[in-house]
DNA sequence: CTGATATCAGGTGAACTGAAATCA
DNA sequence: CTGATTTCAGTTAACCTGATATCA
């Protein structure tokens, strides 16, 4: 991994409002958690009024793109232990948002799916979040966008795969 | 500002094990809380040992560069409640690892900085934490490392300033 | 027998709301 | 009086560990 010198200074005005202007420490990490931590406020606001949490609306949006998951892969994909995701399973099946039925290839496995008033509900949320998402990149262009999603990206398999130290 | 535009085809391989390849949805949203749970998690596993959970960790960097923070203050850029971030403080306070006293200005306000033995405790912390922003990012380049912070601050200030839809 | 899944039981820490007191 | 800060009290939602049963 060659490093370009061309500019030592990674940001000559860092400090634009005397808010988090650190030249040091985990910039990057807090970076990201300072984001996480907006959208979560914004996402808890608007979605509470309805009676249902951020975890379960991801929960929910997850099984609307790939059906038919289990609880314990469902666990797996939000970094929550299996017993935590069969909880919110079982009360989002208890509200009629989500179906199970057992696997017919393993009895043992109950495959999940979004109830149709599931979708109705997620459905009134989809235009609040994308205003969220609008609004939370609303500074940058659409191939920043891009880029700002395929490091992420990056970000992700670069901490769920080999990160051993 | 100048962004850079060198940065090669946003995603060669978008789609990188089948796993969450949506090409609809909150992307961006979900891109971010996908690796914001990532970093907790690894941060939570390397701090637990030493009982410190990651929000604390957190409020201590954050004292460590800006001291002198009210918990009013720290609640706020952490986006918890005055009463939340005033039991952490607390905690801290009783576990020595951050000192407070009144604002001589403002009976009201009490001044936090951190202790020697929580700078001890940081210093411990900066070379795992540290690993673990490496292994985040290490499949970006220096640039793409820039860009991206760059972006994280544009999508924090665009969430916390005029956010309004 | 081993591993994965689901479920029940119990427990914990962290966050919230509400209210009260102090002070600029 | 208004607003900000701190603190006390009660509460809730989220997550955990441990144990059990089922099934591939």
């Amino acid at each position: 991994m060659s490093l370009p010198e061309s500019c030592e200074t990674p940001d000559p005005n860092a400090s634009l409002r005397g808010e988090d202007s650190d030249h040091l420490g985990p910039t990057l990490l807090y970076a990201i958690k300072q984001v996480e931590l907006a959208v979560r406020a914004r996402l808890d606001a608007l979605l509470k009024p309805m009676g249902i949490t951020a975890l379960q609306y991801t929960a929910l949006t997850v099984l609307r793109r790939r059906d038919g998951l289990s609880s314990a892969e469902l666990a797996r994909n939000s970094f929550v232990t299996a017993q935590t995701m069969g909880e919110m399973v079982i009360a989002l099946e208890n509200r009629g948002l989500v179906i199970r039925r057992p696997d017919p290839r393993n009895k043992r496995r109950m495959l999940t799916s979004v109830s149709a008033a599931g979708l109705v509900l997620l459905a009134e949320y989809d235009g609040g979040v994308a205003e969220l998402e609008d609004a939370m990149v609303s500074g940058l262009n659409w191939k920043q966008r891009a880029a700002l999603r395929s490091y992420l990206n990056s970000c992700r398999s670069g901490l769920s795969d080999s990160a051993a130290h």
